[in-house]
RNA sequence: AGCGGGAUUGUGUAAAGGUAGCACAGCGGACUCUGACUCCGUAUGUGAGGGUUCGAAUCCUUCUCCCGCUGCCA
């Protein structure tokens, strides 16, 4: 199973991209990575659900370990219990191996590190290069300086012996938050400013989800993450580019810390999407302020989010792939992971006919209280997936598009002395007329049938001009409610979709139809019969247990997207 | 302004001095029992100027524009 979901999809030639070719140069020049293995790992901070961005990350982290023959660790990175929670840790276990990829027994807490890290403080501060330093959060920031102006602290010269005993007592327990904090002693007028005596330890008295009680005071995440990915002798620990200005910082723990392994970072483009919100921070408002149902909702780009919305691990797998990596920050068209899931969905997904707005079709020339079955195959694709029996009979349900009173060009569907139409699976017809009721809606289409046609092919063989259309049996068919999703911003523009992300967040994204109708057999797979239609063309059902079939449909249907003429 | 990055067609990504390619999106057409899929065709690109070279997206130089950083977040 796993290794149908990590095939490839495309035969397309593997190209290096500039993370490989660092690390053959690593490789090549020997050094510091002398008889290692490229080993890398996927840090998540348990503070929210993976979305279609961290799928990004772990194709990168775990993608490069495989290509090099190498491991890629799962480690939660809990350094500031403030904003994290046991929930998600599950949650983000469950996404990764939905997606299939497998760290084996490699599942690290960076919380496990605490006591290492607080050995290499104390190290720091006996070598002088940190201190305790007193001051206030306001302070600290009107110290801080500027381009022109170096920070300052009064604290910085505070000898080793009381830096110690300050920073054994912080642990201890005797300051409150914000009393003082560990810092690391750098370059006050370094033009990074991360390298001005940066904060690596504050005092945060707080229940940590792994921890519990047992510490007071947390390290910060330029301290810990250096020191995470040596103590697991990661060699190269892949990140976002807005880390790029941190990495002296890394460099400087790696170099001054003691050490087993000194791991190199190296930073690429996160993945942007158009019409997509993907700051953690943002879908968590909206999980929080009732916009959305939940992490899950389908309009969420959340990983559990496209799950139910119908998408599938391999296709978002393939998108991540082929979107590449580089260091220019990008911005991928949201078609383009469409048209990875369609690709996929077209090659696996079962077929089944559904009307989403159903007008009563009477073949008047077919007999009253009839009917037949027909054998149809549920994937053309795939003729092991077999077939399923559908009944036919004088009234059937089609869509209310696939007629027109009057045609526009080139319309090749039903309209009163048009071209014969295929009912896919069943008989050819032709459209003779309507019946409307007085207000002038088209409440009935009429037709006659070719006796001779049955499974869709005429006895003189002769070329349907028309399209083939889908329809569902009027006696045997299921009611349903379909739920069309959208993306969460599709009526934005690309850049307001961060602006105003809640007001764009509207109901557009969701539209609840009722009255559909599915054929019979599929209603009686999911109870009750609810549908959820993406708008690349294909639907799924949402049953229960969040696993979707997916249902091909009979052309694209989308909130903004009936088909083109 | 200081520091760090970046710029190849509408979008994303290749081309390590030698024909600017691929995918998506677009447009046109063919095929088709899904207006899907598939196939064929087509338009659009190396941010700007200088230099080195037989030859530059690639090397040098100047400029322009874009992004990130001033949490006791990660």
């Amino acid at each position: 199973m796993a290794e149908e979901i990590l095939a490839p999809m495309t035969g397309e030639a593997e190209s290096k991209n500039f993370i490989h070719q660092f690390i053959d140069e690593d490789i090549a020049e020997g050094g510091r990575f002398q008889g290692m293995a490229v080993h890398t790992r996927f840090p998540p901070e348990p503070n929210g659900y993976l979305h279609i961005g961290h799928c990004k990350a772990l194709c990168i982290d775990f993608g490069t370990a495989e290509k090099y023959g190498g491991l890629c660790n799962l480690r939660m990175d809990d350094t500031n219990p403030t904003k994290e929670d046991v929930e998600y840790v599950q949650a983000i276990q469950e996404d990764i191996h939905w997606l299939g990829f497998d760290w084996g027994d490699r599942f690290f807490y960076a919380s496990d590190y605490f006591e290492k890290m607080y050995e290499c403080a104390e190290l720091l501060i006996r070598k002088g290069l940190a201190y305790v330093c007193q001051l206030t959060p306001e302070e600290f920031k009107a110290y801080r300086g500027d381009v022109s102006t170096p920070a300052r602290c009064p604290y910085r010269d505070r000898p080793v012996e009381e830096n110690l005993d300050l920073f054994r007592r912080m642990r201890a327990g005797e300051f409150p938050n914000g009393a003082m904090t560990l810092r690391a002693k750098i370059d006050r007028a370094s033009g990074n400013f991360n390298m001005r005596d940066p904060v690596i330890y504050r005092i945060n008295h707080m229940h940590h989800h792994r921890q519990g009680d047992k510490w007071c005071i947390y390290p910060m995440y330029d301290f810990a993450h250096p020191i995470e990915d040596a103590l697991e002798g990661i060699t190269h620990s892949l990140c976002s580019l807005e880390f790029e200005d941190h990495r002296p910082l890394y460099d400087w723990v790696v170099a001054n810390c003691d050490l087993p392994s000194k791991p190199r970072q190296i930073e690429f483009a996160r993945l942007g999407i158009n019409y997509t919100v993907m700051s953690k921070r943002k879908l968590r408002q909206l999980v929080e302020e009732g916009k959305v149902s939940g992490w899950d909702d389908p309009r969420m780009p959340t990983l559990c989010g496209l799950r139910r919305r119908g998408y599938t691990p391999r296709a978002i797998r393939n998108f991540c792939e082929r979107i590449g990596v580089a260091k220019a920050s990008s911005t991928v068209e949201f078609a383009f992971l469409e048209h990875c899931l369609r690709e996929d969905l077209n090659e696996s997904a079962q077929r089944v006919m559904a009307v989403i707005r159903p007008v009563k079709l009477v073949i008047t020339n077919y007999p009253e209280g009839q009917s037949e079955t027909f054998e149809v195959e549920n994937n053309p694709n795939l003729p092991e997936d077999g077939s399923r029996t559908i009944t036919f009979s004088r009234e059937i349900y089609v869509e209310a598009e696939d007629f027109l009173e009057t045609p526009v060009p080139k319309y090749k569907r039903l309209y009163p002395e048009g071209p014969e139409c295929r009912l896919k699976g069943a008989y050819l017809i032709k459209c003779t007329g309507c019946r409307k009721d007085e207000t002038g809606n088209i409440v009935e289409i009429l037709a006659t049938y070719d006796p001779e046609s049955r499974g869709g092919n005429p006895a003189d063989g002769r070329k349907v001009k028309g399209a083939t259309i889908h329809w569902v049996d009027a006696a045997t068919a299921v009611d349903a409610e379909c739920r069309l999703y959208d993306n969460l911003f599709s009526d934005a523009a690309p850049d307001s979709a961060d602006k105003n992300f809640l007001d764009c967040m509207n109901e557009t994204s969701l539209e609840v139809v009722s009255g559909c109708k599915v054929e019979a057999g599929l209603a009686q797979s999911v109870a009750p019969a609810n549908f959820q239609f993406m708008r690349v063309g294909y639907f799924c059902l949402d049953s229960k247990d969040s696993k979707p079939g997916h249902l091909v449909f009979n052309r694209s249907v989308g909130l903004k997207d009936s088909f083109k003429m």
